[in-house]
DNA sequence: CATGAATGAGCATTCATTCAT
DNA sequence: GATGAATGAATGCTCATTCAT
């Protein structure tokens, strides 16, 4: 593994064991092995190393979740596989949701990476609408089915992450007819 | 307005504007127009500040949250007045709703107030289960529905507060068909 | 003596022996008897306190080269009081003397400072117009003159600090003859 | 151009646009189109670097200063020629100028390179003796009249370098006559 | 109680220098 | 000789906290 991905592994650990303000660089450069110069070779600001782990995160977060996704299918699948693909990335990489998490709640997220964030929302966002158009959806405020989806989803995943031991598989599709039942129809 | 008072009412604005960490005390002090020390009088340190900013919050909220609540009320009475509840206690004080936002992701928390937190889930808990005896749940995993609701009223919540124009009580009632439509029946 | 004079006076004789750069903000403190952060309750950055020892020195400077002018005076007194005003001064405080050398040579004079030198300068620029008016200087460009005299000037100053134990009035004398030999008539 | 040089070159013009303290090695060796342990395989410290720039200066400028002198030369015509010489050259390599003025006021000028520099000063020295032998200048003080004319010079040279749409050569001669009326006879 | 000067541990970042390739 | 990644000591500055008045 190369040393820039020992430091950016050393530091999603540490950031979420101690937060971004709790975890100084020198510790980060300690956990990689590496000396505290070096990690200022590869990021030339904490921060950018903050905001190079979201985009890291980012970028396989999407890959994850378009899998599978074709235009053929038909918005209630389309949001099912969504909706599952999500859930099995944050399965796949705990650290990174909770990263996410933390990175999403702090004053390091600036609006480039907001911007970066709204492509996952606004692919939502025209589902929702096509899904409108086609009448099968129960209400017509699409940004508001798209925030109450997204709340949704993110604290079905910590609830599942927290329970590993029952089955996923289920826990997905009940979370998801919990969702459709209430919106879809 | 005592002394303590504008201490805590100047941090939770700064707070909510830059942050725990980019919020030093000194300009909590000078914001409340008192002396540096004079903070550490009513506080022992910066994170009992927090911390009692959160349980002024939690005890806010909890008063809020309750009002009109009767065992009388059926389970979906109780959980709808749960709902819009909340969401009208976040309009009316949304700078501790964003305060909390902060709080629950940062390393501030702490047992005792993560113990507090629970007892707001617990209740919600409760009343699931009770649901869940009377047969009027389509499902049966109560935390799962607890903690898809909590993601759901939270980003309901999100999306109301940056959209006060629109008809408050429309969206909270079309919010709470979303969830009762996917969970209850 | 306060703080903030002891800051200064240990910023003083610590720059003018290791220089700015070789002068951590850590060892003036230490030997000023201070706390690390105690200097910077008083100056904010290493630049400002660097500045204002420049600022202190300028004012005390100019309080003494003035003193005793008049408008009464010809020009050849004036320049002749200018002069040995300037030596003196800096023989009673050699470590502004020198302070001011590395100050000048050093990326840190800036243009609010470098302005406020300038009145110096057109204070002498104003005299030797009003000669040149009068027709008691052998040349006729008055900038030309005031250069010349300026590197005079404080190279004879440095001979004279390195040579206190020569008569320093008659070192004063004899060097301004030589100046006004060559420049005035 | 050897690599050597390349280095010299780019050390030069950085140190004359950031001060030596504000050009790290690094740049030096981006701006000379090298790598950065190439310039420590010719220069073994960054100081070493900042004296073999001296010395070459120093070299180029004895070199320029005795071009045309002659012992046959009278005391008048010797001065007059350093002063003349002293001055072409700077014009020649204003960067040098400008780097020798902060190499003289900075820590890294050392003794051996004080040493050097003497020797200039040693000539003049001879120089002022051999006329105040000659009964022909109208102080007696050499190393008074050394340092007042050495501060004449840099400074008469800065403002020429300053003013170069100015006549070069009736600059020259005006000072050089200042500097004559005042000393000599 | 109120004050605010003083403290000093702590941290992000820089940069001259080394050395394995 | 040339390279440039790696090093780690050094430093300016911050800020929670203390305490004498």
């Amino acid at each position: 593994m190369s040393k820039k991905e020992m430091i950016m592994e050393a530091a999603l650990k540490l950031f979420n064991e101690f937060g971004f303000h709790g975890t100084p660089t020198s510790k980060i450069a300690k956990e990689a092995g590496v000396s505290n110069g070096t990690l200022f070779n590869y990021f030339s600001t904490k921060e950018d190393l903050i905001n190079s782990l979201y985009l890291k995160e980012l970028s396989g977060c999407k890959e994850c979740i378009f899998k599978g996704f074709s235009e053929d299918l038909s918005v209630k699948e389309a949001v099912e596989s969504l909706w599952t693909n999500a859930i099995r990335w944050s399965i796949k990489c705990p650290d990174m949701f909770k990263f996410r998490e933390q990175f999403a709640h702090s004053p390091y997220i600036n609006n480039i990476n907001k911007e970066k964030t709204e492509e996952l929302f606004r692919f939502a966002h025209g589902l929702i609408e096509k899904g409108i158009g086609e009448g099968i959806f129960k209400h017509k405020n699409t940004k508001l089915i798209c925030h109450y989806m997204e709340g949704a989803l993110i604290h079905t995943t910590k609830y599942i992450l927290e329970n590993k031991d029952e089955n996923v598989d289920d826990l997905i599709k009940e979370s998801f007819n919990m969702l459709w039942g209430g919106v879809g129809s």
